[in-house]
DNA sequence: TATCCACCGGAAGATGGGGTAT
DNA sequence: ATACCCCATCTTCCGGTGGATA
């Protein structure tokens, strides 16, 4: 899974414990978002920043005719004012299914405009508890309640009560729905979706679209939920390189100055992209920073493949720093930890070792060492931000642990950032 | 093929810090 | 001041896990 890069300076005959930033699939690594200008585009190349982001709605999309159309027919009862049936999107992680989403719901708005339909669109990373999503809700509806400190059930009334006024079909869009399920086990779901059965008026329903990155998340929900939440799914491949060249071309046209891009840089992004997870939103970031990196570049005023290139081995130092910035106190310890045991030359570190190297530096700053089972979790929590990778090792009679391979910066160069910080 | 190691990771409960209402 | 609420973080408990070994 994890392949080598050679750290600068290294011997070459023997992997460097440095996990170059394209490879797993942490924050930092599926999306580098490096602005390495901070002018706002109109350069020699960059037209049209936005253009050249993930959160930009593009006018196509390619490849997903056949979930547009799917989603499309399924919302068609609301043309007679009937509901529609709940449905999953499910798939990785930029294959398109918040765009697709995004991209029918406006259509459907003017189609719809004057009907009594409300669509409503709320992303579980943000409103990931029962609570929150609730209150979002509410406001949906201009019912002013306070952030937290509320009976949940007060929230949930207030909700309900808004179908009980009159005609009202309301299509509700959960994304990143897997987050909030993993915390609330679908107690909230459960809920949603037995309201309909408990309306007395026909005319008013809740349609639920929940959008998920991991595939079987509703095989994971409770009993009792997944016997009342049985959506339509719908399912979203990994792009291939030929819709990823697509989407590419397209971006290139709307946001960059035409005639400054090379169709082999555009192919080069694809493919690589393509072979390693099929992400678009992985592939449009590298497009923008193949494109600063080409503004740059003096000797040239066209994005060109080594400028793609350049792009796929960008580390952006910076980027990462914040992040252990912002790491928890502990975090930073088990970090430094790590980091200790894979400089002294122990290429493959255990929970095991890992926990004792922190014990003590917990003890050296008179803190009691969280436990084990606390810095397993850490542990984990730091290679989903994408600070180290991790892989399992299968030990036999020596017993099954989890072990560090790597991490975003150089050992070496992490304690330096770690010490700067102030951890020591 | 039974056992064993050294953890893994889910579930549930404790803790403490934030809030609101009366 | 008191009695509720919500919520993130952590601990405790415990049934797995899978290949090496006896």
């Amino acid at each position: 899974m994890v392949t080598w890069r050679l750290a600068p300076g290294s011997d070459p005959s023997r992997p460097s414990p440095y996990i170059s930033p394209r490879i797993g699939r942490g924050r930092i690594t599926s999306r580098p978002s490096p602005y390495i200008s901070p002018r706002i585009g109109r350069g020699r190349i960059i037209r049209n920043r936005k253009v050249l982001t993930d959160s930009y709605l593009p006018p196509h999309l390619p490849g997903r005719d056949f979930q547009i159309t799917t989603f499309d027919e399924y919302l068609e009862p609301l043309l007679y004012d009937e509901q529609p049936f709940d449905l999953a999107f499910t798939g990785k992680t930029g294959t398109g299914k918040t765009a697709v989403a995004r991209h029918v719901l406006v259509r459907k708005m003017e189609e719809l405009a004057g009907a009594p339909v409300k669509f409503l669109y709320l992303n579980c990373s943000q409103a990931n508890t029962a609570y929150r999503v609730m209150y979002h809700l509410n406001r949906a509806f201009g019912i002013l309640v306070p952030p937290s400190g509320y009976p949940f059930d007060v929230l949930f009334n207030n909700f309900k009560s808004v179908f009980e006024g009159g005609r009202l079909r309301v299509v509700l869009v959960l994304d990143e729905l897997d987050l909030l399920v993993k915390r609330d086990g679908g107690r909230l779901l459960y809920g949603l979706t037995r309201l309909n059965g408990d309306l007395i008026e026909r005319s008013s329903s809740l349609t639920i679209v929940g959008i998920a990155n991991t595939p079987d998340f509703l095989e994971r929900l409770e009993e009792r939920t997944r016997s009342s939440f049985k959506p339509k799914r719908i399912y979203f491949p990994p792009y291939g390189a030929g819709e990823l060249l697509d989407i590419l071309r397209e971006r290139a046209k709307l946001g960059l100055v035409e005639g400054t891009w090379s169709e082999e840089a555009l192919s080069h992004i694809a493919a690589a992209v393509a072979r390693e997870s099929g992400d678009a939103r992985r592939a449009i970031d590298l497009l923008r920073l193949a494109a600063e990196l080409a503004e740059k570049d003096g000797s040239s005023a066209r994005l060109e493949v080594r400028h793609a290139e350049a792009a796929l081995d960008y580390v952006d130092e910076g980027e990462i720093e914040i992040v252990i910035r912002t790491l928890p106190f502990h975090h930073r310890l088990v970090l430094q930890a790590a980091a200790e045991l894979l400089h002294r030359g122990d290429p493959r570190p255990g929970t095991g070792a890992v926990y004792s190297r922190y014990s003590a530096l917990a003890r050296r700053w008179q803190m009691r060492p969280l436990t084990l089972r606390r810095v397993s979790g850490i542990l984990r929590e730091l290679e989903s931000q994408g600070v180290i990778s991790l892989e399992m090792s299968y030990g036999g009679a020596r017993g099954n642990t989890k072990v560090v391979t790597g991490m975003a910066l150089r050992p070496d160069r992490m304690l330096a950032k770690l010490s700067k910080l102030g951890v020591r």
